[in-house]
DNA sequence: GTTATACAGTTGCGACTGCAACAGTCAAGG
DNA sequence: CCTTGACTGTTGCAGTCGCAACTGTATAAC
């Protein structure tokens, strides 16, 4: 009868668990400035950012691709952003499947505000690390992520 | 009439998003081992993670604590896992408030299986990484959750 | 032109989640 | 003893999510 040793688990260290834990604490402590200021949720937020990195307008595809979102997820944030008034639907003239979005006057001011609002939070939130450790930290998850195949938004 | 240059952000490079990213793709590469094998699912193996690190029995409060997880979740989690046999409840003697959970040997198998298969997964993922860089990530790691006040579990 | 296949976006539906209200229990103070 | 406040765990409810089915459009093959 081996009564050998079961081999036990830290959720502590187990680094899922631990991801989940930061990635919810560290989206909780911005997203109160959102939230609060714009009636906007994260997916909705999501699609700002994106329409926001850009001049021209883009077709919702492209939102799904770069923010690795489930398009029923981005489908219903585009419908209540244009609700709000931030962001405009137009039909595209080449192909008429696709749906192109772009910021209205009011959504791009929205974004010009909030994005300084985020970066300094994003900032005093990583002020615990040193800038050698930050450049280590956007190294490993380099990493982490192109061995996910999450390569970058193929523009 | 002031012209000035929006101030931008790389949704790619904004730590909140970076972190739900990873931390979704890493549970997702694990869950699949157990959620197919023995039918739960995350917070249920949370539960169970807590409960196989101990030999006594503890309470759902303590997982709770443990798990940084809401209370209602685990209550859930527990009836679930209680219902596939691989957990016991049993009224506390000492403050009958409380539900002392303990695993049953059903569940002590599922763990003494699962842990070995969890930990090879996570090694695979986290492969990609050299043995410096490792001690870096959870070195960063640390200093973020101990920022955030996500203390350890006070046993 | 017609058919078949592929793609973009929307929506109904079932499952899951967190919040808040709740019942049961405990401990302290009068 | 009785009241008050605090704590543990459960549950109803409303909101959100992902899947799959669907509509409408484009493209290719014949």
């Amino acid at each position: 009868m081996s009564k050998r040793k079961v081999e036990r688990l830290n959720l502590l260290k187990f680094m899922p668990f631990r991801l989940n834990r930061l990635a919810a604490e560290f989206s909780n402590a911005l997203a109160m400035e959102y939230m609060a200021r714009f009636g906007i949720d994260i997916p909705e937020w999501r699609v700002l950012a994106t329409l926001g990195l850009h001049d021209a307008p883009r077709s919702a595809q492209y939102v799904v691709r770069c923010t690795r979102t489930h398009k029923s997820r981005i489908s219903r944030a585009v419908g209540s952003l244009v609700t709000l008034g931030y962001v405009a639907r137009a039909e595209a003239t080449d192909d008429r499947r696709e749906v192109m979005l772009e910021l209205t006057p009011k959504g791009r001011a929205v974004y010009a505000e909030l994005v300084p609002l985020l970066l300094k939070r994003e900032e005093a939130i990583l002020s615990c690390l040193s800038a050698e450790e930050r450049a280590q930290l956007d190294h490993l998850m380099d990493k982490l992520e192109k061995s996910f195949d999450l390569v970058q938004c193929g523009d």
